[in-house]
DNA sequence: ATGTCC
């Protein structure tokens, strides 16, 4: 067994799938709060990329009976990954890859577009194309359901951030496998209107529970039980915006492919061993032979033969994984290496000329405002991928030639 | 992460 199993006093146990990784006490202690609320099914599981995060803890999986916690989900509703292997080799790739990192940045609207109209349009589609449109148009009967109700939703970026990458930590890649094959990868969500979600039903929660808020161990624990009118409607308005994720993620796959067609004269496809996992969702699973909500904060689906992406810091590798169905870890392994510091230690220890040597290798931005996102910020892969051997096996390693920050 | 009556 390659686990740790942690017992909380009036809590859950926590199981912990971190052998040889440093686990943060902050981290620990917001384990143990989340592990005393009284719907938690079975233990926890945690993965080794575990860091704080807001009211639970990131790489971490919660699985709830009769109970959901929207803050765990938090509001990057449905944020993941994609990855896609192509037709293509190194030796396809132009000298300069410049070119191709610049198609890219033109093909899908990100964090450094410029403002459209007003700041709020920041990286939004000034005109969307007709396949967004026509995506849109797919979502729009779910959208409207909820918006009979919660009308305040309407006024969001919903439409125009439908294929758009959105910033910080969301990135596109040009990646090379083991066999020199090519790889496109992106990170993003659910954008503005997945963030208005989460935020709303947060606050509704916290509303709902106010008699009782002092009780819990944290307010971002606050959840609606199941059977209320706000745990259906939340139920409903997450798996929209889960949805609504994937969609974005496929439409900017789509539009990278469109952009290195631009730029790369070989003729190629790219949707041999497509991937698009969500890290940050809830749905309802069978697990032990019950219904399940497990919550995924900063962990992937990993059930027995099912691909799952966990990429690496820009300039480290990635992988591209298969699951071997663990269930004492509820199916699920780690969404990536973890941060080792926070972005303002990071930007406080490294320079710009440490970030250039780190990612010397790779197209990218090498600016001061990318510096929270250098290599040594970040967990050792290696020693990540090795706690969780018994969650996931290798399928391909990936490393970046191209990197787009938002 | 997003949007900006913080």
């Amino acid at each position: 067994m390659s686990y740790q199993v942690q017992d909380v006093t009036a809590g859950k146990p926590i199981k912990l799938w971190t052998e040889g990784v440093p686990v943060e006490d902050d981290a620990r202690k917001q384990l143990m709060n989340t592990a005393q609320m009284p719907f938690i099914f079975r233990h926890l599981a945690v993965m080794p990329d575990v860091h704080l995060g807001k009211g639970s803890t990131i790489g971490s999986v919660i699985p709830t009976q009769g109970a959901i916690i929207p803050a765990a989900v938090g509001v990057d509703i449905g944020c993941g990954m994609m990855a896609a292997r192509t037709t293509l080799t190194a030796a396809d790739l132009p000298d300069n890859l410049h070119g191709l990192r610049s198609a890219i940045e033109t093909a899908v609207p990100h964090g450094r577009t410029p403002p459209r109209q007003s700041r709020r349009d920041k990286g939004a589609w000034e005109n969307p194309p007709e396949a967004v449109d026509a995506m849109w148009a797919s979502l729009l009967p779910g959208f409207a359901r909820i918006t009979e109700k919660y009308p305040r939703l309407k006024n969001t970026n919903n439409h125009k951030h439908l294929g758009t990458l959105g910033t910080g930590n969301h990135f596109i890649e040009v990646c090379l496998d083991e066999a020199d094959h090519v790889w496109f990868m992106l990170h993003s969500g659910s954008r503005g209107v997945g963030n208005a979600i989460g935020n709303l039903f947060i606050e509704l929660a916290q509303a709902d529970m106010r008699q009782h808020i002092a009780n819990l161990p944290d307010k971002d624990l606050a959840y609606f039980e199941e059977g209320s009118e706000h745990f259906a409607d939340y139920v409903d308005a997450v798996g929209w915006a889960q949805d609504y994720a994937r969609r974005n993620r496929d439409v900017m796959m789509v539009n990278v492919v469109a952009a290195a067609r631009q730029v790369i004269a070989k003729p190629f496809t790219a949707d041999v061993e497509a991937v698009n996992c969500h890290h940050n969702y809830v749905q309802r699973e069978t697990h032990f032979g019950s219904e399940v909500l497990v919550t995924r904060k900063g962990a992937v689906s990993a059930r027995k033969g099912e691909l799952g992406i966990i990429p690496g810091s820009m300039g480290a590798r990635s992988y591209i994984v298969r699951g071997l169905g663990n269930e004492e870890a509820f199916c699920s392994c780690s969404h990536g290496a973890g941060r080792s510091m926070s972005r303002n230690e990071a930007r406080r220890r490294f320079t710009v000329d440490d970030q250039i040597k780190a990612t010397a290798h790779v197209e990218c931005r090498k600016d001061s405002e990318v510096i929270d996102e250098i290599p040594m910020a970040y967990k050792d892969i290696d020693a990540v991928m090795h706690a969780q051997r018994e969650l996931v096996e290798v399928v391909h390693t990936l490393r970046q030639v191209v990197c787009v920050k938002g």
